[in-house]
DNA sequence: TAGATATTTCTCAAATGTGTGACATTTTTT
DNA sequence: AAAAAATGTCACACATTTGAGAAATATCTA
């Protein structure tokens, strides 16, 4: 893959996150190159947001997956799933959003379906197991601490944009509000 | 205002918050009325989208103010703006935005900018005046602890969306949540 | 520097979206 | 039931977006 693609890919998931409908004059734009040069790497629009999207569900799936396998410490992997989360940045909330999404047929034929649920299923195993040790407060239902999981990811973006703080200080900062939160 | 007028305006901001560039056939199709319809009570698209960014301002700026308003235990007033903004729902995060984007001149003389600015200068005298008491950890700041809060309420929205839980255990879920991240 | 490769510029046709007039149909009001 | 008001259907002009060819220009590479 050239680096021109690359870059187009990364600009489209920027426009397309905030607006999906958005002209491809302005993914061009936002890349730096004409929407000649865009045409000439993707078919058409269709195929680049489907680009995207795949994009999307690989980086998030490998970080999610690695943080998942880097520890057999529940507490720790926890901990390392919202780190992953805060490096996906904005594409993480597209990735929730993606396999639950109403007009989503989630069905384990996907590939991606399936990661996605043996990343989600992990996590609830996690919460399940941390509630019995007593670390998570056991009253919290295991979907109610993931809903919690991404609203923390999504405050730490916003928490990049407008306090352009440093990004490790934002992790730390996520990790002892979101712990807090759900411990008993 | 008609209850149609008010149909296609709450249609329009459900659609037009997940997609702001999209085709003004989905805002009718989702309002289950015709296009025609649609254009027989707004001139273009422009004053469309325009109307339901000023319903958003006056919607949420309403309900937080009356939180502000409705207690002077400070605590306890920052409880009832969680749930203001719970109540808003996805408005809130567009209402978030609006004042915060790039391209957005905030000043003055505008009455939203006013209002918005009296709403988050009260926020975070809050902030400050509890952690002075030692009820909130001083060691967050209180652009991190507003941005917590915007992420909580969205955590709600998707909450209500995967789980159709009760409205008002999710509101309790939400202020534990929250009140437990930022205690010391 | 010469040749190959990538990008831009300009152009244009096709597709999609927008806004409106004329008239039919439905719903509401009196 | 008749009149009035609101909504739907169809047709159309116009604007914007999309996708691609052809040639000029820029960039990279040996």
């Amino acid at each position: 893959m050239t680096a021109t693609k690359k870059r187009i890919i990364e600009s489209a998931i920027q426009v397309f996150n905030e607006d999906l409908s958005a002209p491809l004059q302005k993914v061009a734009d936002n890349a730096a190159l004409t929407r000649r040069t865009l045409h000439r790497y993707f078919k058409d629009r269709n195929e680049l947001v489907e680009i995207c999207r795949q994009a999307i569900q690989i980086s998030c799936k490998k970080a999610m997956i690695a943080a998942i396998q880097s520890s057999y410490e529940p507490i720790v992997q926890l901990e390392r799933m919202l780190y992953a989360g805060i490096d996906c940045g904005a594409k993480y909330s597209t990735f929730y959003k993606m396999h639950r999404s109403a007009d989503h047929n989630h069905t384990m034929q996907n590939k991606n379906c399936a990661d996605y649920d043996y990343i989600y299923t992990t996590f609830q195993k996690l919460v399940i197991e941390l509630q019995k040790t007593g670390i998570l407060n056991p009253k919290m239902s295991p979907e109610w601490i993931q809903v919690l999981h991404s609203g923390i990811i999504e405050s730490t973006v916003n928490a990049k944009q407008i306090n352009h703080q440093n990004i490790e200080d934002i992790k730390q900062l996520a990790w002892i509000s979101y712990s807090k939160a759900i411990s008993p």
